[in-house]
DNA sequence: GCCTAAAATGGAAGCGGTTCCACTTTATAA
DNA sequence: TTATAAAGTGGAACCGCTTCCATTTTAGGC
């Protein structure tokens, strides 16, 4: 089977320390003994097993990253963000992927404690409180993003404040019939609140501007592209539809357009669209949208964990981004004459 | 630290042994026991060590993936097929994303052998003799999606194929003048020479027709959704532009669409697209197109790795999955008046 | 040339499991 | 009842590394 250690010591004729210390970059191996070894690695086409060694060092080395919807890009930008740290340290990625609530039980009960994972990454994913209580008896460093916990790290955007930016653009150019699309309620899908806040967000800026909300101009559901046709559809056919539409994010409101495209309506002079998060698409097709840090997400949360492994910070705290409003071609004043 | 075997064993007043047996579901442990210390472990919320278990058994129950371009759906549904199928067996799976040159090195020369994967299945990912050969050594068995590599099981489907169905259809309907939006030469890009086959098939069909080529009709780049919304926006702003185009894959027509439209260009009256892979948004936005196999793809190579692992197949084989041209709303026939 | 500190080195112990072997207990048949 | 097979059980050995401690080698200072 594959070398062992011992077959490389025997080979250069070293012990197993000498390998270990010339594996392990040690300054303890004279340059000679550090070559030979070396050369004896390469021609025995050796490599340490990973297992062993996360054994005897009682670490894995890996740090997890749990997610849902690894398809969209809000997730895979953080995720990017959160490569582009750990690449230069020897620690190793995983990513957990949650779109399934069992999936996010069976990592949260056995496989991050099996794996003796060095840290955790959750992204907009919630954590009960016992689930809490059980990473802070593992002494599992713990990162949030796109969500707070209290007892950890997290690293977030006033979702709130997001809601009320957007709608409150689009009052300003004029528009009364405001429709929102978002997500279903937090706690129903097993995503924390955030949708909610947003949500709330926008209520908020449509009572500042003294305007009732309709229960008829707002739509939920899972904010897919596919389903945020779905429901602009919907939500264009009823007798006197919206003439702005907030959508929770941008994915879904790139199915949005398309569908009132398909309506043969105007975007803008029709119907004005707002999206969030500001994903590469975006700019292509010239969605007026809501900024959201994706990749310092998770270059800020890559590099807490590293601090939290190192022992040089406090193991909670909160950080708060900010937001902006990236004005595009997809909203306009509203068009009295139609 | 956490609790060992060993401790469970003390508590539950058993031999280690007999709480491995428990673990492992062996028949050899009497119920009392087996209740007893499957207690005692919930008790002490104990987790078998990954690591050590690993170690011990001499494999990791891993099985990797090696793919570029997470983010896009042909590999998202792919991953899918693997997941499903590897779900209810106890293998894990982890996702080796090799977007960058260098991270495909890094998990083909050491990955693989420092965590001891069971198994490894490359989608789109090619394969130089060296590393067929290192993989070969150290019994791994590998199965590839979309690609043929005569020395493991290889998934894919008859690309030149496919173009010709494409580029024919297009003929059928009348079109001459048709464009072709591809991925760059395989070797340079680093993926394997699928893309080099589907515009063969497109060269092939206008051959039979009795079309001589016509390079201001092809345009070549990664076939990302903004690539393929740019590249269009080009191949049709010149003079004499063509009257379809075969589109590599269906992100990148999502793309092609979008360009179109902004540049008020009709589809199917003014422009046909043909796109290849037939995904989800595909319907929605009743894209015309090629269907391949994508989640059948990874059931089969998921099985088959499975299969490899149980000894009870040969270590290589290949099956070519058929195509079929699914006729939807973006193409019609050559607008002559225009 | 000799003593001492520093640099290199070898190898045993331990990381936390699985597995096999030896042994005890229980069930079965005569 | 007793011989005998089957079912349960305990524990040592081993998986392949890291690390620490003991030991050897080298370098430096006089």
């Amino acid at each position: 089977m594959s070398p062992t250690i011992k077959d490389v010591a025997q080979v250069a004729g070293v012990g197993v320390g000498t390998v270990s210390r010339v594996l392990n970059d040690s300054p303890l191996v004279s340059s000679e003994t550090r070559e030979h070894v070396q050369q004896v690695i390469t021609k025995l086409n050796y490599h340490p097993n990973a297992m062993a060694q996360g054994l005897s060092r009682r670490t894995s080395r890996t740090i997890g990253v749990l997610m849902p919807f690894l398809t969209m890009p809000f997730f895979v930008n953080v995720l990017q963000g959160i490569d582009n740290v750990l690449l230069d340290t020897n620690y190793d990625l995983i990513v957990l992927n949650v779109d399934k609530p069992e999936k996010r039980q069976q990592y949260l009960n056995n496989y991050v404690y099996s794996r003796r994972l060095d840290g955790l990454i959750g992204v907009t994913v919630p954590f009960d409180a016992a689930e809490v209580e059980r990473l802070q008896a593992f002494e599992c460093p713990v990162v949030v993003i796109d969500n707070r916990v209290d007892e950890f790290w997290s690293f977030y955007v006033n979702n709130t404040e997001g809601g009320q930016l957007a709608t409150a653009h689009l009052l300003a150019l004029g528009h009364t019939k405001i429709g929102y699309l978002g997500d279903l309620h937090g706690i129903v899908r097993g995503v924390p609140n955030t949708p909610e806040h947003r949500y709330s967000g926008y209520l908020l800026a449509l009572e500042q501007a003294g305007i009732p909300p309709d229960s008829r101009y707002t739509r939920f559901g899972i904010m897919s592209e596919a389903n945020g046709y779905a429901l602009t559809k919907d939500l264009m056919s009823q007798p006197d539809p919206p003439t702005a539409i907030f959508v929770y994010c941008d994915t879904a409101a790139v199915g949005a357009l398309q569908a009132l495209r398909d309506m043969n309506l105007r975007v803008p002079e029709d119907v004005s669209v707002v999206g969030f998060d500001d994903i590469d698409v975006a700019r292509h097709i010239n969605l007026t949208t809501i900024r959201q840090p994706m990749e310092q997400y998770g270059q800020h949360a890559a590099n807490k964990i590293l601090d939290l492994l190192s022992g040089t910070v406090m193991d909670s705290g909160q950080k708060c981004f900010a937001l902006d409003l990236i004005e595009r071609g997809t909203t306009g004043p509203l068009n009295v004459a139609v």
